[in-house]
DNA sequence: ATATTTTGTGCAATCGATTACACAAACGTA
DNA sequence: TACGTTTGTGTAATCGATTGCACAAAATAT
């Protein structure tokens, strides 16, 4: 039964003392080459490994990093961890993961579970808007704990985060519809308690503004993030009176179901109606008839969350300044809404 | 600056010894209640928050526990650690997450890691096949730390795991393919040095025995799990002399790529060639020829992983009972292979 | 009034690694 | 020879929480 071996073991196996051992593992220039060699010989026999719960108990530092997010099966958020923990593992940071299911009072569980847990650093992507959840960030911020906020961010003083450009997601998006001589365009509008819906909403708004098309509230549309959802909001459309001939869909999902709807109506898609959608989760490019979307380039932007929060660790100082990177959207341009060549 | 409070800090605050205030804060019944109000009362005040760290290292539990994947951003892996996670959260288990990208050193270098960190258990998925990997997880089992396999597995003596019955799948999706009448069922092979793929291929195999069809060897390419292979595998098995009328994929990715490029070359599908693929991914339902495809259910398989390890870690005595869960595979009958009605 | 039990706290060791400080031995130098 | 340096190790405190044991004070019994 191979115990665990400490450092005690092995002093106690050389007839030196923990210190010796400690020193010589960590190549402290002090220990002589034989003590060294010796020790690291013994630390190999007995199948010796760090404890790093020791070492960050004295240190202070867990080298655990906590991420929250609303869920992880979700092609956005898998790929967003997957930037951070790119970025992280030549750090030797481990990550945490927290699923939250936009719950907020899961979302402060979270938050109190990393404390607990003295993570060296929480990135998050946040659930919703409650003024209580502004209290326990504000908290956070005074342990002097790095607390990065990716995509879904709130306006908190001092807290730094990595987004993407969501308003001219939106504005992009609608611009190319325009293009493509759409002059009624309709929106599926996400949940208004989240910034990154208002703003792609407000690019769509600005899109119609400054290309003389009128702004109808009856052509927006609030619609989860669901096919589903989608199908339904198209069926609402379809019945106004003058209804519309394109659509900005704020989830790829709900664009999805639009599509399906429209088709099922016989209308054809893009010859008389046009459809983009945002996300570029897998599936629209895989799709007959491509889905256009707004890609968010999440890889880049878990790096980049990542990145600020090394900077952050790194600076003790510089902890109160604000970090804010502000990721460029790309629209991917595909069959959903090409009327024109390609 | 509310620098972290500790049981000390209490302490000093109330003329009072840090063993009173932890057994106060723990509802030891010997603390009287007075005191006991008064230690509660000081800790929420003082945003007393318990170091997980030092109760860790005292008890030799942690609470956290590892999940190593080959990547994080599929949708299978992303599930399945979902369910895990679900499974784990009421327990009050944190998880590391932990990614190999398929690298054997990789996989080694996330266990140490993992046991440096003194998680109580490790749930993985394993990359491959090396001898030497096989070492470090029978360093685990000795340190009486539970391993528990999801999915991709390996056998070794004492491991418990959580799979899906691959041949079963293999073979429901085979037999499917002859009830609707095909007769030369072509198959794309994952990862030989992989048990699932192996046992998927050993279905399909076994199907065609039991049902009177010749197995053809030409008729098995090794496809990775891409859609441009797909349609690299799909434009050689046309070439063949009597080409296929059906194919079973290992994978829903090389499965589209196949359609894709059977679309190209103008078959029609379900007409002329029927296809399924493996492992139900999002998009598989939602194009409009919507893949017939085995589902593994993944949520599924990460809670059963979950429970394994939540019965090892409170069965000490039992860590030497292998636990086997094998999950039913799910054939998901859609157009893709759908003849006969529907 | 004395003996016995109960109640409530404190002391100190423990988990494992690190590190400031002390100090002996070995070396070099005048 | 005597004194200063260097070299290599050991001692003990520290990180924060828990807990067996000891023990004083209070409550109860005789």
């Amino acid at each position: 039964m191979a115990e665990k071996a400490t450092i005690y073991d092995i002093a106690k196996e050389l007839n030196i003392s923990a210190a010796t051992v400690s020193r010589a593992l960590n190549d402290n220039p002090k220990i002589s080459q034989s003590t060294r060699k010796l020790v690291m010989e013994t630390a190999t026999r007995m199948n010796y490994k760090q404890n790093k719960l020791a070492l960050a108990l004295r240190s202070g530092k867990s080298n655990n990093i906590g991420v929250i997010v609303p869920r992880i099966d979700s092609n956005f958020f898998a790929s967003t961890i997957r930037g951070i923990e790119e970025e992280l593992y030549p750090h030797h940071y481990n990550i945490i993961i927290c699923q939250t299911h936009e719950d907020e009072k899961r979302e402060i569980e979270n938050i109190n579970t990393l404390l607990n847990s003295q993570v060296d650093g929480i990135l998050m992507s946040v659930s919703n808007v409650s003024f209580e959840n502004d209290q326990i960030m504000k908290r956070v911020l005074e342990k002097n704990i790095p607390l990065i906020f990716f995509d879904r961010k709130k306006n908190i003083d001092g807290i730094s985060y990595a987004i993407i450009d969501d308003f001219k997601g939106g504005y992009l998006a609608t611009k190319h519809l325009i293009d493509q001589g759409c002059t009624r365009i309709a929106h599926f509008k996400g949940d208004k308690s989240l910034e990154i819906f208002v703003n792609r909403f407000n690019g769509y708004k600005q899109a119609l503004l400054d290309n003389g098309l009128p702004f109808d509230e009856n052509y927006v549309i609030p619609t989860k993030s669901k096919v589903e959802a989608g199908s339904l909001a198209a069926e609402t459309l379809l019945k106004l009176k003058n209804p519309p001939d394109a659509l900005f869909s704020s989830s790829d999902f709900a664009a999805l179901g639009a599509i399906q709807e429209l088709k099922a109506q016989g209308i054809r898609i893009p010859e008389d109606f046009c459809v983009v959608g945002f996300g570029n989760e897998p599936f629209t490019k895989f799709m007959e008839l491509s889905i256009s979307t707004v890609d968010q380039s999440p890889l880049e932007m878990g790096k980049m969350a990542a990145r600020v929060f090394l900077e952050q660790i790194n600076n003790t100082e510089n902890l109160k300044i604000e970090k804010k990177v502000v990721l460029n959207p790309e629209l991917q341009i595909r069959k959903s809404s090409s009327r024109i060549g390609l």
